[in-house]
DNA sequence: TTTCCTCTTTGTAATGGTTACAAGTTATTA
DNA sequence: TAATAACTTGTAACCATTACAAAGAGGAAA
């Protein structure tokens, strides 16, 4: 996970203006492990920041996508997630409650020899299925 | 990938009617290795299928999808890309040319001790980079 | 064949996440 | 302070997908 001032730096070394807007989605975001929805961020900062527009958001999570800095997750067929945390790992997204899960993985020790001419930048892993909580409250029932 | 055959018959076991444009839709799927997207299976049969309507097409992926019989990709971001083959496989994606390959993959291989309690239906492994044709382009130019 | 029922197809309209754009605002630099 | 560039905002456009209703097609039973 990314730390406010980590984004912060490294959005001025792109010579990005870090305004107060900014500010507040990167913190947002940097203090979150739930990944979070533009819907998610822009209702909880609407409340500090009135006049807030939705496409500011997504211009600043865009700048943050194309710098590496944080990675828009795709695992939800409608709408995207943000995590903050870049460091390689899965995602678990159950299918009951459609809460996202991280999990440790060593995707670097996956065997791709069959991709020995490619350059591979970015390496997804994705699983689904259904949560411990949700599978005890089906047993539940 | 699944033979037009075993489409059919999967069909037939679970009581979904096969017409002439499921059939259709069934057969290109089957017989193309490009993980075409909803559009391209459109204007590839509008010609041999004049009445074919999108929706046809959306309603039949859709019920093969929830058969598990093929899968829908979600590698690109604005669009579903539909792939027949359903064992278990890694898709790269190009971010040049946007074209998506496979690559055999032993996903079960993963150490996925932390999901202990987790019921995993489903595993997807996305790359994505530039594929060996773009990254000699590059050279070119 | 005829009737009935159900499933399917089709076109259009609606939905909803995302992006484009223009006008007004703010920050930075000189 | 003035000038320039970057940023924010709201609205409108975009576009893949879904909802829906009306028309069409197929199978079962008589």
């Amino acid at each position: 996970m990314k730390t406010l001032k980590e984004l912060s730096d490294e959005l001025k070394r792109n010579n990005i203006r870090l305004t107060h807007q900014r500010l507040k989605v990167l913190e947002y975001l940097s203090n979150s492990k739930t990944h979070p929805t533009v819907e998610e961020i822009y209702s909880a900062l609407k409340k500090e920041v009135p006049s807030l527009s939705k496409t500011t958001i997504y211009n600043t999570l865009n700048y943050l996508s194309e710098l590496n800095l944080i990675k828009a997750l795709t695992i939800d067929e409608n709408e995207a997630h943000f995590d903050a945390d870049t460091h390689t790992h899965g995602h678990f997204k159950c299918s009951a409650c459609g809460k996202i899960y991280d999990f440790d993985i060593n995707i670097d020790s996956f065997d791709t020899e069959h991709l020995n001419n490619f350059e591979i930048n970015e390496k997804i892993v994705y699983f689904k299925g259904i949560c411990p909580r949700c599978l005890s409250n089906i047993n539940i029932e």
